[in-house]
DNA sequence: GCAAGGTC
């Protein structure tokens, strides 16, 4: 018979089910929690090695079950100068609604020998397995405390998990908790300072929370500054030689090698020297085989950027519209860094669901009457989460339109993922006009392949180049001298946004949606479509006067390091790296880092007359000629 | 009324 009890923790409840439905082998029952929608206890006897026979409760919580705030007597904005916040007393608290799910882990953890964190093994993961952890103590001061070192929720990886489990990094959760700690000082101090000192300046203002944090502002600044490159933009007069032979019907365009040049008379010279020597000469004719890639399995980053690209949604509504399909159990989880799939996963049994699909089904039996091809491996596993693929077949209707149309990107992603790259041959020409080379380039896309299915990406045969031979000469059609100018950079777009603060480490894949949609609602930018995007209406991004005057005016503080930029948040990523590897404590790391902004608070407090004559500048002179 | 990070 069982003897000991074991309480098993996940982070979310579709672990807590996944692993209960391995390790429980079919025999489990499950339970309500009281005042919890969405937690479940399942209760099941497995024989663990370490501990023999045992009684097992597996539950989940809902992501962090704790959160950092101010003292209550801080409550008030006007309770204290906004620079007290940042040695301000702090408590850790259970929000109310999770407090349910915090009882449950008490209540379970009163009879249990052992408690058996499940948590993601990330950061976030290790910081939530702590906070598990502290409450299951106050449920049973003397519980035994192991993690399980799990990347995915296939059954013999769970097995092998239960089989050894790790004790919780420590040095990981401080990390987070230092993260936690800088994040909320730094951002309520600044954001009660701007609010208060530079509201009272329009009343335009009013009712408008003026915020600042690590994450918004450098996504504010990535904006700001494709604005003034817009704006500051003089374009410049190049010139240019152009090339044209006709021969069998068919108008061949040769472009020079050197594109452009800004030297009107320099260009003169050499095109008259082009002229003088008549007869142009084949240098090189090449024709080699090209292929376009099949994409990489989906990451959540290139999720967002495609579909603010492709399906006239933004990234905010593509991740909300993602979280929901998860739920629904029409996809894997959309939360993941991972662009390979492991190797013992059934793919092709993912592909035979969407053989029923009217649109794409029969391309999916193609698949898997011998077209399937192991999907590419990207460089990225954050050992939490698979790429993000389809795991059910949907029926017609059963989805509304924004839900349909990601559905079908995440599908037709995923297809593309096992198909064969496209195929094609190119033809490359060059020819020498003494002393000036040009060339010209063909495509004939020979084998569709992956591209049948992934009508996101484009891949068209350029017109047929007729027959050169090497060697030969001719005597052009046309030759001309032309000029143009240079056209000035579009605003950032989204998917181009998505992509800096991706390369920058602004927020994490979850968040950075939600960083966008933070600088929207708090009247930083504006989006409009931009102009000339077809089907697509890609969204692009103009500070408004807001946004310019607060950057503008940080700018003017003169400060050492940027707020605006992306340097103070990758720098709080190296510490909270150091703190992972032992070289520093979290003490030291929120001192030193309470330090450096408490500078640059002060030297911004000094300076407040330069902040608030940039945004009486934009702001509140806005329309006055 | 502040942040950013989990998840529903």
């Amino acid at each position: 018979m069982p003897g000991q009890k074991i309480l098993c923790v996940a982070e979310k409840p579709a672990i807590a089910k996944a692993v209960a439905g391995h390790l429980a082998g079919g025999r489990l029952t499950t339970h309500n929690v009281l005042g919890s929608q969405y937690v479940k206890n399942y209760e099941f006897t497995y024989n663990f090695p370490l501990w023999g026979n045992c009684e097992v409760t597996m539950t989940s919580v809902l992501g962090h079950l704790t959160g950092l705030d101010f003292d209550s007597r801080y409550k008030n904005w006007r309770s204290c100068p906004p620079s007290q916040l940042f040695e301000a007393h702090t408590n850790v608290t259970i929000d109310q609604d999770k407090k349910a799910i915090a009882e449950n882990i008490a209540q379970q953890a009163r009879w249990s020998k052992v408690l058996f964190i499940w948590t993601d093994c990330d950061r976030e993961g290790e910081h939530i397995g702590s906070e598990v952890r502290d409450q299951a103590i106050k449920g049973n001061s003397r519980i035994q405390v192991k993690r399980a070192r799990f990347s995915n929720t296939e059954k013999n990886h769970v097995i092998q998990a239960a089989r050894s489990p790790i004790d919780l990094d420590e040095r990981q959760a401080n990390a987070v908790a230092a993260r936690i700690e800088l994040d909320l000082r730094i951002g309520a101090a600044f954001t009660r300072f701007q609010t208060l000192s530079l509201q009272p300046l329009s009343a335009k203002l009013e009712n408008q929370i003026l915020s600042y944090g690590s994450c918004q502002f450098p996504t504010l600044g990535f904006v700001v500054d494709r604005y003034y490159r817009v704006r500051n933009f003089k374009p410049e007069t190049f010139w240019l030689i152009k090339v044209v032979h006709k021969r069998d019907n068919i108008k061949v365009n040769f472009n020079w090698k050197r594109v452009h040049l800004f030297d009107r008379a320099a260009v003169t010279i050499l095109f008259e020297q082009c002229l003088d020597s008549k007869l142009a000469k084949v240098t090189k004719v090449q024709k080699k085989p090209k292929s376009k890639w099949r994409p990489l399995p989906l990451t959540t980053v290139e999720l967002q950027m495609q579909g603010s690209r492709y399906l006239r949604m933004n990234s905010h509504e593509v991740m909300a519209v993602a979280e929901k399909l998860y739920q629904k159990g029409f996809i894997s989880y959309p939360r993941t860094e991972t662009d390979q799939f492991a190797r013992d996963m059934d793919l092709k049994a993912l592909v035979r669901k969407q053989i029923q699909h009217q649109t794409w089904g029969q391309y999916a039996q193609s698949l898997i009457d011998g077209g399937f091809q192991q999907p590419r491996a990207g460089r990225n596993n954050d050992q939490a989460h698979p790429p993000i693929h389809p795991v059910n077949h949907v029926g017609p209707g059963a989805l509304d339109a924004n839900e349909k149309k990601v559905y079908e990107f995440v599908t037709r992603r995923f297809l593309a993922c096992c198909s064969e790259d496209a195929k094609g041959e190119a033809t490359d020409i060059e020819i020498e006009l003494v002393p000036e080379v040009f060339h010209a380039h063909g495509l004939v896309v020979l084998e569709r392949n992956y591209l049948d299915v992934y009508v996101y990406d484009k891949w068209e045969s350029s017109q047929q180049l007729p027959q050169f031979k090497l060697g030969e000469t001719f005597e052009p059609t046309e030759a001309n001298m032309t000029d143009g100018k240079t056209t000035a950079p579009s605003y950032l777009t989204e998917p181009e946004l998505i992509g800096l603060m991706d390369a920058n480490g602004i927020g994490t894949d979850a968040t950075m949606a939600e960083h966008i949609q933070k600088i929207k609602d708090r009247n930083y930018v504006q989006t409009r479509p931009k102009a000339g995007g077809g089907r697509n209406q890609v969204q692009e991004f103009i500070p408004t006067v807001l946004g310019v005057a607060l950057i503008e005016g940080y700018d003017d503080v003169g400060l050492d390091v940027s707020v605006s930029k992306p340097f103070l948040r990758k720098e709080m990523e190296l510490k909270m790296k150091a703190i992972c590897e032992g070289r520093k404590s979290r003490r030291e790391v929120v001192e030193e880092s309470l330090e450096q902004y408490r500078e640059v608070f002060v030297k911004t407090q000094r300076e407040l007359d330069a902040l608030k004559r940039s945004v009486t500048k934009y702001v509140v002179n806005e329309g006055r000629g």
